[in-house]
Formats: C-alpha cells, structure tokens, sequence
DNA sequence: CAACAAGTTCGATCAGTTTCGATCATGCTG
DNA sequence: CAGCATGATCGAAACTGATCGAACTTGTTG
C-alpha cells in the first residue's frame, strides 16, 4: 500500500466521521500504528487534518453539506448547528434495525452523521442521504423511483407507482418550509406529492424543524398540523409555539445544540 | 510495444485509478520495472503526472472508480483497459439529448467518463453512474425503485412497478458474465428480472463486454444473443467468436485499448 | 485540591525491506 | 556500424514495523 493511498483513505475516513483513532486508520490502510502516526503527521504538516491525541480530526467540519450543495459560499445550511442537533436528537428516537423514512431536506440530512452505527432500513427520496449511508453506515438504502432533481438532489417522481408503497417503516423522518397552526407547509407541488406518498408509508411523523420556522410562511399546505407525531425543534422556540404545538397534542423534543458531542478542536478523543 | 504505447497506458490508468504502483504499471505495460521508471520520469518531466516513491500519481486525482470498489488493492477492476475503451466506443454512439439506459456493471461503468461532455437523459440502476453522472455532467438521470444492493452499488427490486416503465430510451447498454451462441449469461436472478424490465424500455440493445466474456460460461440465460443489436468488445476476440456473433446478424464493433481519443497535445519528446 | 498510580499514547531510534537512480551490457533498427 | 531503447545490477536512500523511555490522561486517594 502506498503512502498516498493511506493518505486518500485517512482522509476519505475523515471527510465521513470528522475524528478517527490510530487503530481505526491502522486497520483501514492495513498498516502500522507507526506508520499511521508518521502519515497523521505528514498530514497534518500539509494542513490537511488536525492531529490530537489518539488520532486526527478533519480540518473543516466535513460533509455537512449534502451533494447538491455548493459547499462553500452561498450554499452555506443556515442554523447549521441547530440542525445538527435536532437531527441528532431525532436518530436518538431510533433503535438498530428499525425500518424508517427520511425525506430529503437539509435538516433531515444532518441526521446521517449519526445513523452510520446503527444498521437501520432507510427508504429515502434524498440522493444526497442515500449517498451517504452507502458510503458510511451499514445502512440498506431503499430508493424511490423518479428523476434526480439537481437543485436538491431529491428523487422526484409525478408517478404515484414510485415503488414506495413495497416499503413499510415505523417513523418517517421530514424537515417543512414552515410550520404553523394552518398546518405543515412546503413550497413546490412535486415535492409534496412525493411526500405526501412517503407518508402513508409510516406509521408516525416526526417533524424536524428548527424554531426559525415556525414563522417561516409558505404557500402550499402539506397536511395539517394534526399529522405528525413529534416534533423534534431546537431551544430557540418562543413559548406561543410550544402552545401550539401542545395544543396539536404533539409531542416536543427540544434538542439543545451545545449538547452533541464534543465540538472542541483541542480535546481528545479517548 | 512504443514508448507512446506504454505512455499512454500509464496515462489512462491513472486516470482511473489515481495512484498506481511500479508493479502496477509493469504489468500492464508488458515492459520491466526500469522501463517504467525511465517512462514515469519522462512523463513526470513532462507534467503529465506526478512521481512519486513506488509509483506514480495523476495531477487531478479524478474520482473514477464506482462507489462500491475499495479503492485500494483488491477492488483492481480486471481488463480495465480493454473496458474503458469499449465503454468510450459505446459512448460514441450517443448523440447530445439522447435518452439511453445504463445497466449498472464495472464494463458500463466506465461510460460515464466519456458522458460528461454530453447531455443525455440517463435511466440507470446503478447508484455508482447515477453519482458520478449527477457530480460531473450535465444529463439527467432517472433512477428506478428498489433497494441498493452494496457489493455492486445497483438498485434492485422484486416487483413489476419499478417506475421503468415511465422511461423510453432509444439504445440500452449493459454488460453480460458471459456471452455465447446459447445467448447473453448473468448469474444472478435478481439481476435479471431488473435487466430484463429495462431491455423492455429501449429500442436498441448494446452489449459491452471484453473479450474475455465469450470464453466464460454462467449459470443463467437472461436472453438470447440475437435480442442485442450491437456488441462492442476489444481487439482480443477470437475469430471464432467474431463469426458467432455475425451469424447471429449482430453489429460487431472492436475496441482498441491503444487507440482511444489523442492524449497528446504536440509534445515530441526529445 | 493535590498527589499518586495505572494505563495510553507519543516521538525517537534501530534493523530489515523496498525502491530509486545510475551504470553497464544486450538487442533491435535504420 | 552507430544510435537508441531495454533489461539487469548494485549501492544509496527512503520507508516500514517494532521497541522503549518520556509525556500525557484518567481515576483514585489522602
């Protein structure tokens, strides 16, 4: 094996879970510990990941964007870490083997960070996520059939025979443009349709929404408010909207954002 | 074998591999290791790839292996050469706007390098050409229902409504385990029912397969050999088999590894 | 809170192996 | 025969894996 070649893979590691241990690199490049540690500090000379004790970490916060995002510049997720919170707070909710849905979207995205150690079934309409978990997780990836919408890389179809309804899941998984007592908006009539699909699907609805948009407004309503289950938002949300949402009996998760797992560069990862 | 010949080899190698051992290059050049070493400092000095200890790197390390291979060692891709040139062969026969069906394999796979000048309206059931098309070209690429088998990275369904009916292209292309007068081989029934929904939807069918697939026997017959209208292969085929396949009134178009569209811009080498 | 003990991890060092580049002999081509 | 590319050989350099003392982290105790 070459040097370059454990260098891809260290990186490539760390472009998918952010830290690694010396062993963890050791077994994927098939080499020593040694030499694993000399790669981490020729790396880290290049600028190219942080070295801390017991291993190395990647230098940007890595694929927090999805495919179709341009990953630097405008594309930049607004209320990044919020989203990430919620999404890891509405993993949390499931348990290995667990068949699930999770609808394309940007928060909805976050949610794969965590699921890459649990063995879940995922029927997803979001590229970008299946992606991902073919890459880093252990997941089986169910797709819909449909064209591959490049803005969002979502898999859209106007057919209602989009193969979804061979699969079954207990919680479905869904960001919205906005949310309020009118009901549950979005914004582009395909998109709806393919949700709306995926929804009979699953048994309970779990919405992920950060408190920006329980005053976002939207045009087109998805379905009443009624129909979800959860809804997993971040400590932001003002308490009319906790009421309203009481009052929906539906559930609240508030996910605190500073409560993940460490966000320090200089810790260690023990 | 010409210097050229073996420079353009290790070109096209790294080009799809990215880094390649001294070994690697010997290999596949027929020539010794020294000789590679003269021809990788030749092309190094040339700036066509960068030199490195054991081996060699291209410039722009382009993602061009499927998702699925490991990337490293044991995931070489046998007849790389011979495929990529059938699959640039294939390619050519498509003209800008074309709607084309895609079956996933490693043959087919290497088509998508040469699609990314054109706009084509793709169906496809593999994840991997799916990925790269929606990364590096401009066409659209429709995908059909079914749950992502991993060792191959192709989307696989039991059931009739796979969504590939709502698709109609004008030419297939798709590869074969095996090809002889008794028809076209795969191993896997799976495959097969998906393979064979997709032929349904297109007017032509191309077969690409190297050489080597007239020799190799497989258990199952997806179809008989006269269901495809062109095959392309490389210049290795037996003269035997070039007379099978124009008994069974097929288009036969031959490969040449060596020959592909012209790496070299005006540089002699002094 | 400080001190200590146990367990990891790090960096340096050393021996063994691989690879490099230069040199030389051989064989092909014009 | 001259010119050139190729293949083989060999000492030098680079890389790898193992080892060991030092430094660090963690948990416990006084």
């Amino acid at each position: 094996m070459h040097e370059r070649e454990r260098h891809r893979i260290i990186l490539d590691l760390l472009s998918a879970r952010a830290v690694g241990t010396v062993a963890d690199f050791a077994r994927a490049t098939g080499g020593s510990e040694a030499t694993v540690r000399r790669d981490l500090a020729a790396l880290a000379g290049q600028g190219r990941l942080r070295k801390l004790r017991g291993g190395a970490e990647a230098l940007q916060p890595p694929n927090l964007v999805a495919l179709g995002t341009p990953a630097g510049a405008a594309g930049a997720v607004p209320n990044l870490l919020e989203k990430r919170a919620i999404a890891r707070a509405a993993v949390a909710l499931c348990a290995e083997g667990d068949a699930i849905i999770v609808n394309g979207g940007t928060t909805t995205f976050q949610m794969v960070h965590a699921m890459d150690r649990l063995k879940l079934q995922v029927l997803t309409n979001s590229f970008s996520v299946a992606e991902h978990l073919l890459r880093h997780s252990a997941c089986t990836v169910f797709l819909p059939s449909g064209s591959v919408y490049r803005e969002q890389n979502i898999i859209l179809s106007p057919f209602e025979d989009d193969g979804t309804v061979h699969f079954r899941a207990r919680r479905m998984f869904m960001g919205a443009q906005g949310v309020s007592a009118l009901g549950i908006m979005e914004r582009d009539a395909l998109i709806i349709s393919s949700e709306q699909r995926l929804m009979r699907q699953a048994d309970e609805l779990v919405l992920l929404v950060d408190s920006s948009k329980f005053r976002a407004q939207s045009s087109m309503i998805l379905a009443p408010l009624a129909r979800a289950t959860r809804i997993v938002t971040d400590h932001r949300i003002a308490d009319e909207d906790r009421r309203m949402v009481a009052a929906a009996g539906i559930d609240l998760i508030v996910a605190d954002p500073l409560r993940g797992r460490d966000h320090n560069p200089s810790a260690s990862i023990a």
